[in-house]
RNA sequence: GGGAGCUUAGCUCAGCUGGUUCAGAGCAUCUGCCUUACAAGCAGAGGGUCGGGGGUUCGAACCCCUCAGCUCCCACCA
C-alpha cells in the first residue's frame, strides 16, 4: 500500500467488501447467547436504480446496523425488492411499446412472460449498488414481493381476511386513472391546482319558459345528471320546489331536489348532481336515491349512455359539448377558475371519480391496535411530531380498495360464474369445491379467476413478518425459528412521505399476524433536495449519480457527506461540498495514521506532556463516546456523526498529537506510542458505522492482525470514567495556548520564536500537569510564577480567572495597546454594573434559585479581577 | 376548508423542564502561514435585537397573544 498524502479509497473498498462477503460476516441467525437486533429494508421497486434518497435512508440503517452489531448483538438486515405492481407494469408497457408490442395485444401470460424477464434483467441493479456503499446486508436472506412462498402468503391473507369478513367486494366510487386503466387508492392521486373554466349552463324549467344556470367545470358530464340540487334556505329558489329540469341538448328531465349541502354563496346556487363522476354527488345520489348513469368507458371516452358525441375522449367532448351549448344559446358565461384536480401519480392521467366493482378491506376495527400502540409510543415515531399527523390519518381511515386492474402482481383469488357468484379459494379445484357447498344450484363446472391484481402495499404490508416467515401465514403456524427470534425488529427507517401507504399498515399488519408490533421505532428520513431546496427528480436533472459520486470521493467520504447535515425528518439540502468534507475527513484520519505509523521507538521514559495528554485524552475519549451512545439512542445520527468527527480532529489530531508529536526524526517512547495506538483502535471503532472502509483498513494497518480479527465484528468502545477537573485543567491549557498564539498573530511573532510566559499566582491556578503542555505547544521558553505584574511591556490576558504575561520588549505599539485595553475596560465596566443591578434586585435575590445567584456573584468576581488587572495594564502603558 | 410544523450567524441546523455549556456547531468568509502527518492542510479572527409587535416573569430563543412569511399532511364546493 502507497503512503501517498492522499487517501485513496478505491485501493480498499471493493477488497474489503468482498472480504467481510467471504467471511459471511453480514450473515444473521437466531443465537440464544446473543440480543437480536433487525432493521428491514424499505423494499426498493424492482424496477428502480440508485438515487440520492436511497442513498441517505440506506446510509442510516447501515449506520445503526453496524454499531448494533459491534455492540455484541446479533444484527440482521434483510435486504429485498417489491414487485411495485403498478409501477413496474408501466415501465413494461412503455418498453413493450418501444418495441412495438401492445399490451392489449398480448395475453395475460405472454404479459408476465415479458414481465418477469424484465425483472430478471434489471430487477437486482439496485441491491449490487448498495453493496457499494458498504451496505451490511444479510443478501442470503434477499426477498422478493412475488417470490413464490411471498406471493403464497399474500394469497393466505386474502383469504383469511375474507374469512374474517374484512374483505368485501363493492360498487363504490373510486379514483379511475383512464391512462392505466385502473382504479388507484386515494394516496395514489396527486392534486394540482390546475386552471380552468367555470362555464355557466342554463337548464329550462319544465312545463316553463324559465330557466335556471348552474356552474360547472366539468360540462361534458351533464348528460349524467340525475337532479339539480338547491338549497332549502334559498329564496331564490323557493318557486321551483317539486319541479323538474330538462337537460340541454338531450332533453332529458331530471328533478329539483334541496339540500343544504349545496352552498347558496358559491356558483349560482344551484348544483348539477352526477352520481356517477364525481364524489360527492355520489354521496348525495344516495341519500336522495338518485339514478347512477355512467356515461364513460374505461378508457375516458363517452359511451352510449351519454347520447351524444359517443366514443369521444372526455376532454374533446367538453369542448364540443360547450360548442354545441352555445349554438343553441345555453352558455351563460365562461369564467376563469383554478380547481383542484386529481392526477394519476404514475401516468399522470386526470383521474375520473367512477363507479368500479372493487375489493375493500374493512379498516375501522383492524386499525385499532396500530393507532393506539403509536400513540401510547409502544412503536415510537422519530421526530416525534409524525405522531400527529399518524393520528390524524388513523383517526380518519376509509375502508381499503386493495384491486388494481393490472396483470403485474398478486392476483385476487376470486372466482366466478357467469351468474354473478363467486367464492374465495386459492386454486380452481378449491374454488369449485366451495361453489358447490355455497350455491348447491347452480350447476356451474368451470369458474374464471378474478382478472384483477391486490394493491402493491397489500404485499409489502407483510414484509417484516414475510421476510423471515411466510409460512405463518396459514392457520395455525405459530412461525419459525428466524421469526420469533428477529421480530419484532428494532429500527424502521424509511421517508414519511410512505408513512400511510407503508409504515401504518404494516403495523395493522403486525398486529393483525403476529399480535405484536413490526419494530419498535420508526427513524422518518428526510427527502434529499439540492441547493435551492428542489426536490431531487430526473426532469430537472439536478441529481447526481451516486455510483459516480462513490467512484470519484469514495463510499465512506459519501456516506459522512450525506450524513453530516441530515437530523431525522429534515430534507437535507444537498451539496457537493458535503461530500467533500467527507473526503477531507478520511483524508485527515489517513494521515493521523502516516503520522503514527511513521514513528520510530525506544524504551525509555515517557515525558510529562505526554503523561498529561494521554491521561487526558482517555478522559475525553470516554467522555466522547458517551455523548456518541447518547446520541445513537436519541437517533441523532447526524450529531453522533459530529461528535466523532471533533474528537478526532480537533481533540486527537489538533491536541493530542500535537502534543505527543516527538521532534523531528526522533523516536518517540514506547509506552506513550502503545497508547496512542490504542487511542487510535478505539476512534476508528466508534467511527466504523460511518466510515466502514477507512477504519478496517486502518484497523489492520495499525497492528498485526489475526485471520478473522476484523473491525467490522470487534466491540464498540466501552465507556469508563472520565477524570472532569482534569478535562477542564486541559480546556483550560488549551485556552492558555490559543491566547499565546493569538499574541503572537497579533504582533507578528513567528510560531518558531520562543517567547517568555509570565503567571500571576501560578501556583493557584487550575492548570498542574499541563504546564509542559503549554509549554510545548505555545513554545514557550520559560514559564514564571509572579506575584506582581510585570514592570516591562508586556501582552496581558486572563484566562479563567487567572492573569498571564507574554512580555514583548520593544515590539509593543503603545497606542494600539492603549485603545483595545481601554475597549475591553469599557465593556467589563459595564458588565459589571449589570451583574450589580441583579445582585441588589430584591426580588431576583428572593426568587432565584441559589447556583444562579452563585453564578452571578462569580461573574461579579471575575469582572472586577479583569477590571482590575486592565487598570494596572493601562497604568505601565503611561 | 381542517390539521401539524417551521422562522436562531452568509448556508445547513443544535439549543432537553424559562436561570453556567445561553446565544452554539459544522460549513462558508477574512487574516497570517508551502511549519519535517495532512494546502483535501495549520494557526488566528470576525459575524446573530434568536421573523415583527405585544404580554407574563426578578429573569424569555424557550411560556401566552397577535401579525407576517414558509413547509408538510388531510379533505376536495360544483
Amino acid at each position: 500500500m502507497s503512503l501517498s498524502t492522499k487517501y485513496n479509497p478505491s485501493e480498499v473498498e471493493d477488497k474489503w467488501y468482498q472480504y467481510w462477503m467471504d467471511q459471511k460476516f453480514f450473515e444473521a441467525k437466531p443465537n440464544p447467547d446473543k440480543e437480536p437486533y433487525s432493521i428491514v429494508i424499505p423494499p426498493p421497486n424492482v424496477t428502480g436504480v440508485l438515487h440520492m434518497g436511497h442513498m441517505l435512508n440506506n446510509t442510516i440503517q447501515d449506520v445503526l446496523v453496524r454499531r448494533a452489531r459491534m455492540l455484541g448483538k446479533e444484527a440482521c438486515w434483510v435486504p429485498g425488492t417489491d414487485h411495485a405492481s403498478i409501477a413496474t407494469e408501466a415501465k413494461v408497457v412503455a418498453m413493450l411499446r418501444d418495441r412495438g408490442i401492445k399490451k392489449s395485444s398480448l395475453s395475460r401470460e405472454e404479459f408476465l412472460k415479458y414481465a418477469w424477464e424484465w425483472k430478471d434483467k434489471y430487477g437486482g441493479i439496485i441491491l449490487e449498488q448498495l453493496k457499494k456503499l458498504g451496505a451490511s446486508c444479510d443478501w442470503s436472506r434477499t426477498t422478493f414481493t412475488m417470490d413464490d412462498d411471498y406471493y403464497e402468503a399474500v394469497i393466505n391473507v386474502f383469504i383469511d381476511l375474507y374469512k374474517k369478513g374484512l374483505i368485501y367486494r363493492g360498487l363504490r366510487m373510486t379514483n379511475w386513472d383512464p391512462v392505466g386503466r385502473t382504479a388507484l387508492s386515494d394516496d395514489e392521486v396527486v392534486h394540482k391546482e390546475v386552471a380552468s373554466k367555470l362555464f355557466y349552463i342554463h337548464y329550462k324549467i319544465e312545463g316553463s319558459d324559465e330557466h335556471l344556470t348552474i356552474a360547472t367545470v366539468r360540462p361534458e358530464t351533464i348528460m349524467a345528471d340525475s337532479a339539480i340540487c338547491i338549497n332549502p334556505n334559498d329564496e331564490r329558489f323557493k318557486h321551483l320546489k317539486g319541479k323538474r329540469a330538462i337537460i340541454p341538448l338531450i332533453n332529458r328531465s331530471i328533478p329539483i331536489i334541496e339540500d343544504e349541502y349545496v352552498a347558496m354563496d358559491f356558483g349560482t346556487g344551484c348544483l348539477k348532481v352526477t352520481p356517477a363522476h364525481d364524489m360527492n354527488d355520489n354521496e348525495l345520489g344516495k341519500k336522495h336515491n338518485l339514478e347512477v348513469i355512467d356515461i364513460l368507458h374505461e378508457d375516458g371516452t363517452l359511451n352510449e349512455k351519454a347520447q351524444i358525441l359517443i366514443g369521444e375522449d372526455r376532454f374533446v367532448a367538453r369542448k364540443k359539448i360547450i360548442k354545441l351549448l352555445e349554438e343553441i344559446g345555453q352558455v351563460e358565461k365562461v369564467e376563469d377558475y383554478t380547481s383542484n384536480v386529481g392526477f394519476s401519480e404514475r401516468t399522470d392521467a386526470v383521474i375520473e371519480p367512477r363507479l368500479s366493482l372493487q375489493w375493500f378491506l374493512k379498516m375501522d376495527t383492524i386499525t385499532k391496535p396500530a393507532h393506539k400502540k403509536v400513540m401510547d409510543d409502544t412503536i415510537q415515531l422519530i421526530p416525534a411530531k409524525f405522531k400527529n399527523t399518524y393520528n390524524h390519518w388513523m383517526s380518519n381511515v376509509r375502508d381499503w380498495c386493495i384491486s388494481r386492474q393490472l396483470w403485474w402482481g398478486h392476483r385476487i383469488p376470486a372466482w366466478y360464474d357467469n351468474q354473478g357468484n363467486y367464492v374465495i379459494a386459492k386454486t380452481h379445484e378449491e374454488a369449485l369445491v366451495e361453489y358447490k357447498q355455497k350455491y348447491p344450484d347452480e350447476k356451474a363446472t368451470s369458474l374464471s379467476q378474478d382478472p384483477d391484481v391486490m394493491d402493491t402495499w397489500f404485499s409489502s404490508w407483510l414484509w417484516p413478518i414475510a421476510v423471515f416467515d411466510t409460512s405463518v401465514f396459514k392457520d395455525g403456524n405459530k412461525g419459525n425459528a428466524d421469526l420469533n427470534y428477529f421480530y419484532p425488529t428494532n429500527d424502521l427507517v424509511t421517508a414519511p412521505e410512505i408513512l400511510f401507504f407503508w409504515v401504518a399498515r404494516m403495523i395493522i399488519a403486525g398486529y393483525e399476524y403476529r399480535n405484536d408490533k413490526p419494530f419498535s421505532n420508526v427513524y422518518l428520513t428526510g427527502i434529499v433536495r439540492d441547493k435551492q431546496g428542489r426536490k431531487m427528480s430526473k426532469s430537472l436533472g439536478n441529481s447526481p449519480n451516486p455510483l459516480d459520486l462513490i467512484a470519484q470521493y469514495g463510499a465512506d467520504a459519501v456516506r459522512t457527506g450525506m450524513l453530516f447535515s441530515s437530523p431525522a425528518g429534515n430534507d437535507l439540502l444537498y451539496d457537493e461540498k458535503l461530500i467533500e468534507q467527507g473526503r477531507n475527513f478520511a483524508n485527515k484520519v489517513w494521515n493521523a495514521f502516516r503520522l503514527v505509523k511513521g514513528w520510530e521507538t525506544f524504551d525509555g521514559t515517557m515525558p510529562e506532556e505526554n503523561k498529561a495528554a494521554t491521561e487526558w485524552f482517555a478522559s475525553r475519549l470516554n467522555q466522547s463516546i458517551e455523548e456518541l451512545n447518547d446520541h445513537f439512542t436519541k437517533f441523532r445520527v447526524s450529531d453522533a456523526l459530529m461528535t466523532a468527527y471533533k474528537l478526532i480532529w480537533d481533540d486527537f489530531c489538533a491536541w493530542y498529537l500535537e502534543i505527543i508529536k516527538p521532534e523531528f526524526g526522533k523516536p518517540i517512547d514506547q509506552s506513550t506510542y502503545n497508547q496512542t495506538i490504542t487511542f487510535f483502535e478505539s476512534l476508528m471503532k466508534a467511527l466504523h458505522p460511518f466510515m466502514p472502509f477507512i477504519t478496517e483498513e486502518l484497523w489492520h494497518e495499525l497492528n498485526d492482525r489475526k485471520e478473522n480479527d476484523c473491525i467490522i465484528i470487534s466491540t464498540w468502545p466501552q465507556t469508563g470514567t472520565h477524570n472532569d477537573s482534569l478535562l477542564n485543567e486541559a480546556a483550560m491549557a488549551f485556552e492558555v495556548v490559543s491566547e499565546i498564539r493569538n499574541t503572537r498573530n497579533a504582533k507578528n511573532i513567528s510560531p518558531k520564536e520562543a517567547v517568555k510566559l509570565l503567571v500571576k499566582d501560578g501556583a493557584n491556578a487550575p492548570i498542574k500537569t499541563f504546564w509542559p503542555v503549554v509549554q510545548k505547544l505555545g513554545n514557550v521558553s520559560a514559564i514564571e510564577f509572579v506575584h506582581d505584574a510585570p514592570a516591562t511591556n508586556a501582552t496581558p490576558f486572563i484566562v479563567r480567572s487567572t492573569e498571564f504575561f507574554v512580555p514583548l520588549e520593544g515590539k509593543v505599539d503603545v497606542e494600539k495597546e492603549r485603545e483595545t485595553i481601554t475597549k475591553d475596560l469599557a465593556y467589563q465596566k459595564g458588565f459589571l454594573i449589570s451583574v450589580q443591578k441583579k445582585l441588589s434586585n430584591e426580588k431576583f435575590m428572593n426568587s432565584a434559585p441559589p447556583q444562579v445567584v452563585e453564578a452571578e456573584n462569580k461573574k461579579k468576581a471575575d469582572a472586577e479581577v479583569k477590571i482590575k488587572a486592565l487598570e494596572e495594564s493601562l497604568g505601565r502603558l503611561d
